[in-house]
Order: structure tokens, then C-alpha cells, then sequence
DNA sequence: TTTTCTGCAAACCATTTGCAGTTAG
DNA sequence: CTAACTGCAAATGGTTTGCAGAAAA
């Protein structure tokens, strides 16, 4: 049962100012047309969702939203976060860690790396992987709709840390 | 958020009567020399786990063992695959359905993939897939300590009654 | 007004754990 | 007799959902 670290400390980047209010103000439109109406909250989770860049878990993402929104409940970010997997803006990931991330679904596929340590992800793609995938598939007779790869470590930081010990 | 059938339709392979025999008394011995205590019921559970030989959830072993030990609960399933977990004889898998999935802990490193219709789940491994991933992680300066990678598709029986249709 | 949104509290549900009685050694 | 094992029931803890009031359209 591994257990990742609650709060991943590496904040990694986040999504320029303009990229952000562009998709947020897409996807608000997209939601009304599909009978949705609009809201104050629901736009500060949009937005700290989409800003905030990287994978993150309903709680953390709640904490940034309080900052603006302080009334905001748990319910509400959960909600509108499934509002979005089901869209198809946002994908829901499993690292094995106590909470389900989420992370703004780009439009290429990836996969990741975790690190066990501090909790890190890092993104990546490797064609002869997915090629690989193909021919195993293949080879066992199964039609691939969708793949997990996620490789877990140590992360640079993390691993110099432990060879340095943790004196200060 | 997929969801696999509860129940597997397809057995697998069973495990020859004297490989099982053998590595649940093996194993009861080493639990003996950990001070541990023999029951009829562990017996049972560890026997119907390893003749089981594919990926089972308690529930499904719980059923298996109670066909020979009626009063058996779900708690003791779960406390002795704990055990077998600990020990480094069976490994626990998530592949996104309800309950967890525990498989005994073969000596060689393999992959799943897994068909979303049915359940089943067929092992592989492909060593290029391996040196890839190893190639990745120097990329990102990861050291790699373990990884995951799950195929999610339909096997070729599903994938066959699919194109033909349910009917009769 | 009518329909959607929200926060709160309660419900879910697989997994864990506490407890008291049972059993192996 | 002591320590481990067992079944049951209750506790956990993240995720979902029901509900009544608030807010858009």
C-alpha cells in the first residue's frame, strides 16, 4: 500500500495569465450551453484549476478557492471537478496516494512519473512505448482502448537529499 | 472513473495440485518461525489463494474458502492476504474496479492487461518496454524504483461477441 | 418562477481495527 | 496458561448524495 505524501511541495509550472482566462471563459460558454448557469464560485474553481497547472487533489485545490471564496465547500469543488472529467477539461489520476488527483486534460497523451519522495509528477511521452504497447497487445490477441503507465522514484532533488543525509 | 466487473467470468489457470501443496506448506512453515500459529482456516485460505492462481479479491476468495470453512469471515481473508502482502508472497493490484485484487508473488516482474468488458487479466512481459521506461527516467533524472503499466482493452472473445452482436 | 447551484450533514462502501471468546502450543 | 487466531460489529476516511435555502435566468 503505498502512501504518498499529502501535500506535494514542488508547486512546478504554472499556466501563463492569458492561456488560462481563454480556456476558462471557453469552457464557461461550453457550460451553458449545455443549460448550466453561471457562477461567482464555479469560476474561481475553474480558474484555480486550470492556473494552478500541475495535478492536483480536491482539497488542495479547495484551499486555493477558500483564498477567494471562503464560504466554498468540498462538495462544490468535487462537482464541478466531475463537471469537468465528464466534459472531457479535466482527467482524474490515481497515484496510489490517499486522494485522487486531477489534472486539465491536454489535447496529446501522456504519461507519468512520480516521485515516492516529495510527490513530484512529471509528465512524458515515449512513442516506442506506446508502439511496444501495440505489439504486445497484438501479440495477445486484446484491443488496447486506453493504457496506465506510471513509473515510480525518486526525483533528482529527492534522491541527492538522501545520499547527502538531512543535516542542515 | 472505470469500472471493471465484480465478477470475472473467465477462471484461468489453476495451479497444479502439488506446486500448491507445497508452497502452503513451505509457507506455513515460514509463518511457524515467525512465532505465528497454525489454523485449519489459514490453511484453507492460503491453499484456495494459491490453487486459485489468477487475480482474486477477498470477496472471491472468501466465497472459494467457505465452501470448505462456512463459519470463515471477511475479516480473516483480509488479515492473512495482509499477511501474505507483508510477507512478499502475494501482491496486491488496483486496476480501477471496486475492490482491490491480491495475486501470488511470482519471482519475475510482469505487466497486466486487463479487459475492461470481462475482467480478465493476462500477464506479459516486454523487456524493450522496460529499457525504454529505464531510458525515460535518466532522461527526467528520475531514479526508478518500481512502475505500473496496465493495458485496458477487450480480449479477443469480447471483442468477437462486440462485432457479432448479443444475439443468441 | 423555475431550474441550477451551494454548503452542510448524512450516506456510501471497501477497508481496517477493537473486542471478547476460541484455540494452538 | 499465554499468545495468537477468529468472527462480529463498529470505526475509518475519501468519495457521493439528499436536502433546503440561495442565486441565476
Amino acid at each position: 500500500m503505498p502512501r504518498s505524501p499529502a501535500t506535494p511541495p514542488r508547486p512546478a509550472r504554472s499556466a501563463p495569465e492569458k492561456d488560462v482566462s481563454a480556456r476558462v471563459s471557453a469552457l464557461s460558454a461550453r457550460l451553458k450551453a449545455r443549460g448550466l448557469k453561471h457562477s461567482a464560485v464555479r469560476d474561481v474553481i475553474l480558474d484555480e484549476f486550470f492556473r494552478a497547472g500541475t495535478h492536483v487533489s480536491i482539497e488542495q485545490l479547495l484551499e486555493r478557492v477558500r483564498k477567494r471564496e471562503p464560504a466554498t465547500g468540498y462538495s462544490t469543488v468535487y462537482r464541478t471537478l466531475r463537471l469537468l472529467v465528464e466534459s472531457g477539461d479535466a482527467t482524474e489520476r490515481d497515484f496510489g496516494g490517499a486522494h485522487a488527483l486531477f489534472e486539465p486534460a491536454d489535447s496529446h497523451h501522456h504519461d507519468h512519473v512520480v516521485c515516492v519522495e516529495c510527490g513530484a509528477v512529471r509528465e512524458f511521452e515515449e512513442k516506442a512505448i506506446e508502439e511496444l504497447q501495440e505489439k504486445v497487445a497484438r501479440r495477445l490477441g486484446f484491443r488496447i482502448t486506453s493504457h496506465r503507465l506510471e513509473l515510480y522514484g525518486l526525483c533528482s532533488s529527492c534522491a541527492a537529499a538522501g545520499r547527502a543525509g538531512r543535516a542542515p
